[in-house]
DNA sequence: GTTAGCACTCAATAATTAAGAGTGCTAATA
DNA sequence: TATTAGCACTCTTAATTATTGAGTGCTAAC
C-alpha cells in the first residue's frame, strides 16, 4: 500500500484529483472534469487509461458502466494515509472545563459535541471520561433531616458524587464526626476496586454499633461511582446527515439515525477505538465504509479521537459522516479540540 | 361546536367510521369502504352524499378530486373530544423516582421517555421539572482540600446541588463551622427569590472578615439553583417518525428531526402548555396540526401532560406523531405517567 | 506515449399510456 | 322523501416507452 509500490506519481496525482472532486460535489467524476481542472497536461483520453488502471488497482469504482468514477474505501484510505495535508482549523474555545462536576460535566460535553457538529456539519458523538480507576479524595455525611443523611464524596479530579441515605433513627452531631473521620481515614486515596471485603469488614468492626450506616455508605460509594462504568455518550447534529444526498433517502436516514439513537452501537465503536492504535500516528482513528464496526453505519466513515484527562481517565470524541467528507477539516478539529481536552487536567492539577 | 349542534347521529357515525379507518390505514377512505365495514345498512351513494355534507361542514377532506376523505383538523379535534373513549392501558412501572438528585432525576426522565416511546411509537419529550419556586432546606462547606471548599446545596424534595469553591487560604475547622451556621440560620426555607439585597448585605456584615467567602457561596447558591431556570428537555423516540409514511419522506422528516434536535422549540411549547388550561378535562393537552405552537411540527398532532411534584414544581411530559396517531391510547398512557409521577412526591412527603 | 474521434452504454428525465379508485350526478325505486 | 343503482368523469399511481447526455472503451492517427 505504499505510494511507490504500486502508484506512479502521475496515477497519485489523478487520483488525488478524483477524490478532491468529489469530495466537493459528491457526483461521479468524469475523465473530462479531470483533463480540465487539474494542472495536469493531458487529455481526457489519456486520463481514462489511467483511470481504468486506477480501477483495476480498486482505488477508484465506476457505479455502472458509463458513469464516472467515485473513490473506492482503498482510495479513500489512501487518501487519508498519504493525500492529506494537515490545516490548522481555528474552532470555537472552550472554556470553564476545570472543574469536573458530573453535572457540570455534562452540560460542558453537551456544549462541546454541539460545536463540532456546527463546525464540521457532521453528526458527532462525545463520551464522558470513564473513571473507574479514579481515587477517592473526600467523603462527608451530613444531617439533613431527621430521616436522611447526605453523602458526599469527591473524587480525584474533583468529580462530585452525592446520595442521600434514609436513616431510622436521627445521628448526633458526634457519632457523625466519627464516621466522617472513620470514612476519610479508610478511604482516602482509594479507587473503587481498591475497596475490597477485608478493609469493608474492618471498618464495619470499627463502626460498632453504627455498621448499618457504615455498610449503607460503603454501598452508596460503590454504587454512586460505579454507575459511571456504563459509558455516557452526548450526541448531536445527527440531523446533518440530510445534508449529503447520497444518504438522506428515507430508508438509509432511518437506519442511520436510529442506530445514532439506541446509543449502545456507539458505545461498543467508543470502547473499540479506546482499545486500539491508530493508524495515521495522529492520535486520531479514521474508519472508512466497511471498516466501521456498527452495521449501521456502513455507508459512512467515522474519525474519533481519544482524550485523556488522567490516570485510566479517558474519553473519546468523534463524528460520523458520508464517505466523501472533509477529512482535512474533521481531523483538524478533532485534533484539536483533543488538545484542549487534554490540556484542561493539566490546568487543575 | 356540540353534537347536536350540526351534526345528526349518523353523520356522527359516518365520521367516526371515517376517522376510525384512516387512523388505521393511513389511506384516504372511500365512500364503499365505509359502507362495507360499518354496521350502518347504507349504500355508497348514501355515504357519499353523507360525507359530502361533512365535508362542506369542514370536517373531512379530499386530497383530490376522486380521492377518498381524509379528516380535517377539524374533524380530529371533534373525535378528540366527542368520540374519544378512555382506555386504561397497562404502562410499563416507574420505580424509584424517590428522590430528587439532579443526576439521577435525569436518569429517571430518560427512562420515562423512552418507556414512554416504546409504549406509544412515537416521539415522546419529557421537561425536568422547574424549581424556581423551591425553597432551600440545608448548606454545607467542607474543606476538601487547601484550595477548594465545597458547597452543598439541599432543596425541598431532596434536589441536591454541589459547587466547588476556590479559595486563596486555607479556613481552620472551627470558622468553617461558624460560616456554615451562619448560611444554615439565614438561608433555610428560603427561595432564591427571597435571597435578595438586604439580606445579603446582612449577612456579609454578620461574616466579617469572611465576606468574600460568603459572597461567593451566596452567588454560587443562585447560580447553581438558577441554572435550572432553563427548562431541561429530554426525548426519545424522534425516529420513529419513519414509521409513519405520511411523514417519512426526507423533506418532511429533516425538518421535523431538526426542530427536535434543536430543543428550543420544544421548550416553548412546554412553557405553553403549562401555562394553559386544558380542554378536555382531563389534565391532557391536545394539539392537532395547525393548533400546534411549533411551526416545524404542523403536520403532526402533539399530546401533553402537566405533572406537578409540589408546590411550583412542574414539568411537562409528552408526545408528538402523526395527525392520525391513536389518540386513546396516547392519552391513557399519558395519563397514566401523570399519576404516577404526581404520586411520587407524597410518598416522599 | 499521447490524442482525436466515434460507437456504444446506461442512468436519469420526461412523456405517454393504462388501470383503478372514487366521486358527483341523474334517474329509478321503495 | 329517502335511498340506491348506474354511469360518465376525474385524477392519482404505476408502468411503459422515448429522449437525452455524460462518460466510457477502443481504434487509428500523430
Amino acid at each position: 500500500m505504499d505510494i511507490t509500490e504500486e502508484l506512479d506519481e502521475r496515477k497519485v496525482k489523478i487520483l488525488n484529483a478524483v477524490i478532491q472532486t468529489y469530495l466537493d460535489t459528491g457526483e461521479p467524476v468524469g475523465s473530462r472534469t479531470i483533463s480540465k481542472s487539474s494542472d495536469l497536461k493531458l487529455s481526457s483520453a489519456t486520463i481514462r487509461n489511467e483511470m481504468s488502471d486506477l480501477e483495476e488497482l480498486g482505488y477508484i469504482i465506476q457505479p455502472h458502466t458509463s458513469a464516472g468514477r467515485i473513490p473506492s474505501d482503498k482510495g479513500y484510505r489512501f487518501y487519508v494515509n498519504h493525500l492529506l495535508e494537515e490545516k490548522d482549523a481555528e474552532i470555537n474555545e472552550i472554556k470553564d472545563l476545570m472543574i469536573l462536576r458530573t453535572e457540570k460535566m455534562e452540560k460542558v460535553l453537551k456544549q462541546v459535541v454541539k460545536v463540532l457538529a456546527n463546525n464540521t456539519q457532521y453528526a458527532s458523538i462525545i463520551s464522558a471520561p470513564a473513571i473507574s480507576g479514579n481515587k477517592v479524595k473526600f467523603v462527608q455525611l451530613s444531617a439533613v433531616d431527621e430521616q436522611h443523611i447526605l453523602s458526599v464524596v469527591v473524587m480525584e479530579g474533583n468529580l462530585i458524587k452525592n446520595k442521600m441515605i434514609e436513616i431510622d433513627e436521627p445521628l448526633d452531631a458526634e457519632t457523625l464526626l466519627k464516621l466522617n473521620m472513620l470514612l476519610n481515614t479508610n478511604l482516602n486515596g482509594l479507587t473503587v476496586h481498591d475497596i475490597n471485603l477485608t478493609l469493608i469488614a474492618r471498618m464495619k468492626e470499627e463502626a460498632g454499633e453504627f455498621e448499618p450506616i457504615i455498610e449503607n455508605v460503603l454501598n452508596t460509594i460503590a454504587d454512586t461511582i460505579g454507575e459511571d462504568e456504563k459509558i455516557e455518550v452526548y450526541t448531536s447534529g445527527a440531523t446533518n446527515i440530510f445534508k449529503y444526498p447520497e444518504l438522506a433517502d428515507s430508508e438509509k436516514a432511518s437506519r442511520f439515525l436510529t442506530t445514532f439513537e439506541e446509543k449502545e452501537s456507539i458505545i461498543d465503536l467508543i470502547t473499540e477505538v479506546q482499545s486500539e492504535g491508530d493508524a495515521t500516528g495522529t492520535g486520531i482513528q479514521v474508519y472508512i465504509g466497511e471498516e466501521s464496526p456498527i452495521a449501521g453505519m456502513r455507508d459512512c466513515s467515522v474519525v474519533t479521537a481519544t482524550y485523556e484527562l488522567g490516570e485510566g481517565v479517558k474519553g473519546t470524541i468523534g463524528i460520523i459522516g458520508p464517505k466523501r467528507m472533509d477529512y482535512k477539516n474533521v481531523m483538524s478539529n478533532l485534533k484539536n479540540l483533543k488538545r484542549q481536552l487534554d490540556h484542561t487536567l493539566k490546568q487543575q492539577e
